[in-house]
DNA sequence: ACGTTATTCAACCTTCAGGTTGAATAACGT
DNA sequence: ACGTTATTCAACCTGAAGGTTGAATAACGT
């Protein structure tokens, strides 16, 4: 193997953002991130709600994990999966960076905001957040 | 076989998602929403930058269009693409949905915001935005 | 009318993504 | 020590994604 040659499946942002996305793109996977993002679980857990097998959610993990989104730990035989919600920044970022940031959105977004700050973590699971 | 399945290819918000982050999860793809992002262009315009054929970046610009990112006005034998950034905000919308939302972070968001503001369009590109 | 320009269509190739099944590994409870 | 449970590994299949080339369509300038 050429050692120096960079071919490091290192994280470029490009990289990431690739990754990030292409998690993304998958309900499984989205459905997974939803569940982790409310308590950790162990892979069977994570599986319980899907009616593919066990090594499909087991790869769709592998992916996430790959993305970063997903952290995993080793307890014994169990492995216990954590979401990394901080790494979908970069991708949030890139959204932003690209939008239509300048013409006057700013304004509702944080109006937006404020709502959802009096909301609290309640029961938000709902709100329409503008999409279409 | 279960007969409401709803097999509509229609945009159910599920099939926009997978749309969305799937076109975002192709750097050339991103590449081209950046470049929209400032400005409409033709095909060939858009096509410029990358040393794929015509052809490829022909069949990106269809997987944007189909995602609901990109639209496209015929005027002539030339076709303008456009970027529709609100087709976005589904997408973030999932994001922040998901995200940890609830911890603290609003306060944060909502400072940036106000920030941003204050530069209004000046000369925004280079922001970091808490992309790690 | 003609050649040129802008774009897509069609066929094809190769790689990868998502799923399956079956076996392997490894830690657990008793 | 044993069978059970948690998870991955390996091989395989199918279909779609991303690229190519070559031809088709259609509007343009002259």
């Amino acid at each position: 193997m050429i050692e120096s040659q960079a071919r490091k499946r290192a994280a470029s942002s490009t990289a990431r953002l690739n990754a990030v996305f292409a998690a993304l793109a998958d309900p499984t996977r989205r459905a997974i991130i939803e569940r982790l993002s409310r308590g950790q679980a162990r892979v069977t857990e994570a599986a319980e709600p899907f009616r593919m097998s066990l090594n499909a959610v087991s790869k769709h993990i592998r992916t996430l994990e790959a993305s970063g989104m997903v952290e995993r730990h080793r307890k014994g035989r169990v492995h216990i999966l954590t979401v990394n919600l901080r790494s979908l920044d970069e991708a949030v970022g890139w959204i932003e960076q690209t939008r239509d940031f300048w013409e006057g959105r700013l304004d509702a977004m944080e109006g937006a905001l404020r709502e959802l700050k009096k909301v609290g973590s309640s029961g938000p699971k709902d709100r329409s957040h503008g999409a279409r």
